[in-house]
DNA sequence: ACCTGAACACCGTTCAAGT
DNA sequence: ACCTGAACACCGTTCAAGT
């Protein structure tokens, strides 16, 4: 196995995502230190600038990446709608709000400003992730027999009520003195959503 | 003026504050530093120590001072529910967006995880925030015949949104090519929370 | 081509010392 | 009681130099 994986023999950029993704998960956003990343790997605090251009573009990249395993389980969880539209929603918030509460440190600096301004890619990465969230609305509204018109707006007002649930969690709002349960809120806020986008009347009962 | 209102004349506590909110609009979260503030106020790096433990303290009273603002600017939006309960709400809702997006740095700092975690009273002042939005909704609901019994749920569904469609419109989710109107997005999906919870059919069209 | 060594500016924090 | 001065560890970043 020292072939060719020995941490500084080609693949330490790699190596300084995974050991940045661990600092996230360790001790959140401000852990994650350009100068620490290269210890794990096992080199000096200088060498990541032959593979990143600074601290933003490790950043970037981390994001990118997250961006991609996020959407992957989102879209295992919707499953292209099985059993049926509704379940399979309620499946994708669920894995939503797992994502973010599992990988605190990492969905924080997804979402962080830093991340997508620093590499258009990390922003394409994000797109991909809100198109699953967009084909689940319009089979979503296909199913309920709604016209699909309008499902990019839906798709907008999902993703809000997620993020904002996901956010809320993890800064701590909602537990200090609140106890909701995230999941209880989004899913309820996501059958008002859905429902008035059907036109129907109450929310799935 | 110079009797007791000198930068180091008895106000330094506030006037790190002052420098911290500056520095936040400025450049962000991560502008906001201890020594930078300090020497905005005139005095050393070890100044703020006497009144500060740390920067996370620095950071949490700034939240707490915030939080207070905010919650004036959307009480006052409100206005008690004049000229009636879907206008104030949007109003309210506006206001939110607006002082995310005028006050960013502040905003984030706000909703960042070590403010609430470092001084309780920075999650009391948010609190309080919250209760105004609370009041809102159970007016909303009372005004539409429908009864108030689960007001508070759904008042953290609409502060989900709120903080959601803010903090994707701040980290540039919501510009990179989706050119969606926040507040609208936001106004339609609130109609549709509050419409799902008073029991009615379509959004108030 | 990829990494080391040394250096600089900057920040958080502590502590002894001043007034 | 409140602040300065000096110090330490740490980080981001640059650059000349090694292999």
């Amino acid at each position: 196995m020292h072939v060719k994986r020995g941490y500084h023999h080609g693949s330490l950029k790699q190596a300084l995502v995974e050991a940045g993704v661990a600092l996230l998960a360790e001790g959140g956003p401000s852990a994650l230190t350009l100068t620490e990343a290269a210890r794990r790997a096992g080199v000096t605090p200088a060498a990541p600038y032959r593979h990143f251009s600074g601290r933003d573009a490790l950043l970037a990249e981390i994001a990118r990446q997250g961006f991609e395993s996020f959407g992957a389980r989102i879209e295992a969880a919707w499953d292209e709608g099985r059993p049926d539209a509704q379940s399979a929603m309620r499946a994708m918030c669920a894995a939503y709000l797992a994502f973010a509460r599992e990988e605190t440190g990492l969905y924080a600096a997804m979402f962080g400003q830093a991340a997508t301004l620093a590499d258009p890619r990390a922003g394409g990465a994000a797109d991909h992730a809100l198109e699953i969230l967009w084909r689940a609305v319009v089979a979503w509204l296909q199913a309920a027999g709604a016209p699909a018109q309008g499902a990019r707006h839906v798709a907008l007002q999902v993703w809000a009520l997620a993020h904002g649930v996901a956010m809320l969690t993890i800064s701590g709002h909602f537990d200090a003195g609140r106890t909701a349960d995230p999941a209880a809120v989004l899913d309820g806020a996501v059958a008002g959503v859905m429902a008035a986008a059907a036109g129907k009347g109450r929310p799935v009962s």
